[in-house]
DNA sequence: CGAATAGGGATTGTCGACAATTCTATGCAC
DNA sequence: GTGCATAGAATTGTCGACAATCCCTATTCG
């Protein structure tokens, strides 16, 4: 498991690399730390305390910080700090609600890219699928889940969407699971990654877009109810 | 005409506000002399000369210029500066179909939620439209589809997908009189934003989603053809 | 004459210090 | 005891200075 996105799109991509020299480490460092959970949400981010556990200088500390408030993932008062953003549930409705409507578009481009050789990567991935939700797990299955899908973005080669549904992906990366865990959800949802990669293997533009609207919508009902429950709890 | 987006979504409403006060205030000013045109595209912004410029420090510029970097308005480069981002032809055409598959959402969710002042509000600008096309004022022309767009964003009432679409037509702002200089095109257009009108204001779901889609289609295919007459020149 | 190299100027990156602001806790009045 | 004012601590915002890096030019050597 580990991490979110290691394929598609890095964190962003756009400008300073070359990791571990330049001072963009810290904000790699810091966001890792945020979207795999070892900050809770609301969490102040003290800049002299940051400072000292990731080793860097204030100035780097602070750069990063602006990055990720203007990622979504950090949110800064004037005068008052940072603090790790509280996605609500409305936000992560609407969070997906527009990865629906991307993805959709991704597998359209996709059917009309796809190669044989994709299509066999894909079919494997569905057979791991399968294995894990019949082990029971859920994690797992998770995890090829992200694979699935972000080897369609990498097929439809339209960077500007992949990285737009990549960075969703790392704010409401909170609610994933909700949705997964609703009962009779994975058989469902295999079925519907099935019918995704029949569709796109027949280089069916049209019904690979409504495949994944399909899909995708389910997903954004499930988490709907998931998050109704969740209130009134 | 002057700066962009007024009304739904400013540049980045997500922290530090409070206008003239606060530090951000450099990265107002900057964004709107990036978004205008004041500065060419891949034009070197120096941090010193825009601090004397902007009368700030080189410490406010620098954290705006970071800001606009993950923004996609300006690329950095480590220990090389920072410039106006340019847009390739290809990323122009990649951006305005992500445009595409946002705003079909944005007008599918606008149709539930719209009102009849919402409606006449909308067939207002729409003869103002009108009148511009007979009057022969494209640029005219082109503030009110923006206003058009941007109100239904409003109705929508999906502050992610919004916001999302702001940014995007930001960075494309170069492209935008590609399309609607091309012969014909005008009528073409006025003609596409009536039925998008007329499908809202029956509050018809799938109809708004698909006059949007077909709408927003043929921009795609004019900037198209527009990108590939002005490359063979 | 061309290519490699060293020097100098310009620009970015980072640090430390201080000012400005917000937050916290204490004391005082009622 | 509650509410308000105030002092002190904590934290952010900004500036200036310096180091690191890059770019351009001129010089030297083959």
């Amino acid at each position: 498991m580990a991490s979110t996105s290691p394929p598609v799109t890095e964190p962003s991509a756009r400008s300073t690399e070359k990791e571990a020299r330049g001072g963009s480490t810290a904000y790699l460092r810091l966001r890792e730390a945020i979207v795999d959970g070892r900050f809770q949400p609301n969490e102040r981010l003290v800049e002299a305390d940051l400072a000292r556990t990731f080793g860097a200088g204030r100035t780097a500390i602070r750069a990063a910080l602006v990055r990720l408030d203007q990622e979504g993932l950090v949110e800064r008062q004037p005068n008052r700090g940072a603090r790790v953003r509280l996605v609500s549930d409305r936000e992560a409705l609407e969070i997906e609600e527009v990865r629906v409507a991307l993805e959709q578009m991704l597998a359209r481009h996709a059917a009309t890219l796809i190669t044989p050789t994709d299509v066999r990567k894909l079919r494997q991935i569905l057979e791991e699928m399968t294995a894990r939700v019949e082990a029971g797990d859920p994690l797992g299955y998770s995890e090829l889940n992200s694979r699935f899908h972000e080897m369609i973005w990498a097929i439809a080669d339209q960077a500007v969407a992949s990285t737009l549904v990549a960075n969703l992906k790392s704010q409401s990366i909170r609610f994933q699971y909700r949705t997964i865990l609703q009962p009779g959800r994975p058989d469902r949802s295999l079925r519907e990654h099935a019918e995704i990669v029949e569709a796109l293997a027949l280089r069916d533009a049209a019904r690979s877009e409504a495949a994944m609207r399909e899909h995708l919508s389910r997903v954004v009902e499930t988490l709907k109810v998931a998050i109704a429950r969740h209130q009134k709890r």
